[in-house]
DNA sequence: TTAGGTGCAAAACCTTTGCCATCCC
DNA sequence: GGGATGGCAAAGGTTTTGCACCTAA
């Protein structure tokens, strides 16, 4: 994979958030360093990193993905009612996925580990709008 | 929510099958009982049915949905080459939310648990085309 | 020089929605 | 009768792609 700047800009922006952006937020961060990068190119890059394992890509509500620029293993709690998507703290349970294969004669590879119910903003403003973040 | 024959046809397609298929499988089931119907009647019911508790849905890769009649917890396997998606037999672990909730102030409904690898067919065959199931 | 990267816009894709006719209760 | 449902088709939002033009190596 050949150099790029818009790649480059792109990578350090997700690695350089906390926040598990979408495509559409990363092109907006983008956009403030180079005006001129388009939407596409986001895609495209965001698409070749997650491919390379530079960082991870997941599925989320409504068809939307997020990134992560954290590539270390680790489980995640996402917001049912605002989405937003934070890392939580418990460690990896590798022998999960060993005792599953064994038991299967799956490959198992990996797994993917989600908490969801309320985020702290959302417990105390439930009836709220739903923009925090 | 009052009675319809379609929103009946289709719960008992998703609870008749254990394959976890998408809205368009759902679809292409009900026609065979329901020529007329549509596939705009078969997307408003799978989410009244999800929303109601009657099935549950699924975010998939490439943002489609796959739904699932069995409404008990467990967890699922996703083959990452062919994207099939099978129950695991593992008992769910409901002392981990419980943990987390404590530990981060998130409130915790339950959580998400999606073992990824290949499944037996495409550990198999993993030169040839993907479409088995 | 040249294969890979980019901008732009169109297309593809899945899902939702508006409108009017139809069906439960 | 009246409000929930359904058919149809259009619209919506996200992501991919074709093509001509750049750019790194």
């Amino acid at each position: 994979m050949r150099y790029s700047s818009r790649r480059e800009a792109i990578l350090r922006i997700v690695q350089g958030t906390q926040c598990h952006p979408t495509a559409d937020w990363v092109y907006s961060e983008a956009r403030k360093q180079l005006p001129g990068i388009s939407l596409g190119t986001v895609y495209r890059n965001l698409k070749l990193l997650s491919e390379s394992g530079q960082l991870h890509a997941y599925e989320g509500a409504g068809g939307v993905s997020r990134f992560d620029g954290c590539v270390t293993e680790h489980y995640h709690f996402r917001c049912q009612r605002c989405g937003v998507m934070v890392d939580v703290q418990e460690p990896v349970d590798r022998e999960l996925d060993r005792r599953v294969a064994e038991r299967t004669g799956l490959r198992v590879n990996y797994h993917v580990l989600e908490f969801r119910g309320l985020c702290v903003y959302c417990q105390q403003n439930g009836t709220e709008s739903v923009t925090h973040e």
